[in-house]
DNA sequence: TTGGCGATTGGCT
DNA sequence: GCCAATCGCCAAT
């Protein structure tokens, strides 16, 4: 789809969103985001891409973060809707959530997958392949392609900063709903949210239906 | 102060 | 498909 030479058009067409139209409940912020851009400002251009795969990760979840209160990593999960939550997971791999719920409650919608579609070269190196389909598949992989590591914690992603939330206007397509991936604990919920057919999903073949 | 444990990934069988 | 790498977090010592 995307080539480089029309990646000025498509940047010139999204806005960013804004607070007051993105749901407030984690699991309808999960599906709300689906389909909308992920955008990052770097000094070497912009990159970013769909969103095609959230997981949430709402109130009371034995899986969530936040489910012990509110601890010095997990802070920003508890500030108002639509701030960047980023933490290391297995010593190697930044996961990147938006903040959901109320100020003050500890809730969030974890972005698992990009469907790249500006700044590919970046990603490229980023990533260290050229394999588009690998660039932001995971996420790990989507914050290593975007750069994206402690330093955007807590950062506002309904302004237009080094990271933002947009929207294109487009629909998203079918979206599918499944378990989570990676969970030991609340692994029977059906609160992942995806993109159906969509090659640009992680995860096994059969949540992907 | 310490030890067990991940919301993962990539390499190897 | 299996498994080790890797390190910050946090509950328990």
């Amino acid at each position: 789809m995307s080539e480089r030479g029309d990646v000025d058009t498509t940047i010139a067409r999204r806005r960013v969103l804004d607070r007051a139209e993105i749901p407030v409940d984690t699991a309808q912020l999960a599906h709300f985001l689906i389909g909308k851009m992920l955008v990052r400002v770097l000094a070497e251009g912009v990159a970013g891409g769909r969103i095609v795969e959230t997981e949430a990760y709402g109130i009371g979840d034995p899986a969530g973060h936040a489910y012990r209160g509110i601890t010095r990593r997990n802070r920003a999960l508890f500030l108002e809707r639509g701030h960047a939550y980023v933490y290391l997971a297995y010593g190697s791999s930044f996961m990147l959530n938006v903040s959901s719920e109320t100020p003050g409650v500890g809730a969030g919608v974890l972005i698992r997958a990009i469907e790249p579609a500006n700044g590919i070269t970046i990603m490229e190196r980023n990533r260290g392949t050229e394999r588009l389909r690998d660039l932001a598949r995971g996420p790990g992989r989507l914050s290593a392609a975007l750069e994206i590591d402690r330093r955007l914690d807590g950062s506002d992603l309904c302004r237009a900063g080094p990271l933002w939330l947009g929207s294109d206007g487009r629909a998203s397509g079918e979206i599918g709903q499944s378990k989570r991936i990676g969970l030991t604990h609340a692994a029977d919920r059906l609160l992942r949210f995806y993109v159906r057919g969509n090659r640009f999903v992680s995860g096994p073949q059969a949540l992907n239906r």
